[in-house]
DNA sequence: CATCTGACGTTTT
DNA sequence: GAAAACGCCAGAT
């Protein structure tokens, strides 16, 4: 392959279609890498056309976000998801499992994209 | 039998 | 050469 597996997974990440989410592991496999969802997150976070790419619909397969990693603030990822129709459940409706940003969690069983 | 924890595997920058 | 935006599998409790 000549593209990179980056360069692969910005295409996929791009088709991502608004009011669903997609997982590491599902965009790395779609890239041609199943064994490395990691580094999905870190083609993302090179993030070279900005605007572009909604590294904010890639999420946990926990349905979780990346701790750490905002891209103006972990609110606005929430509002931003719910506003395109993305359903997030609060961290008071699980039992457990671990959150990542604010304990908020996508509805994978709704919302997970279905490539 | 079901659930949780730990270790490892993969590729890019 | 090392570190880094997870995922899947296995073993133990």
């Amino acid at each position: 392959m000549a593209e990179s597996f980056s360069q692969k997974v910005y295409d996929v990440v791009r088709r991502i279609p608004e009011g669903k989410v997609a997982t590491y592991g599902q965009v790395a496999a779609l890239a041609g890498a199943p064994r490395s969802a990691r580094f999905v997150g870190f083609a993302l976070h090179s993030n070279p056309e900005p605007g572009v790419i909604p590294c904010h619909r890639v999420v946990f397969r926990d349905g979780s976000l990346a701790p750490g990693f905002a891209f103006g603030g972990p609110d606005v990822q929430r509002e931003l998801l719910e506003n395109e129709g993305v359903i997030f459940i609060p961290p008071s409706e699980q039992s457990r499992e671990s959150a990542g940003a604010d304990g908020w969690r996508v509805d994978l069983s709704r919302c997970q994209w279905d490539a």
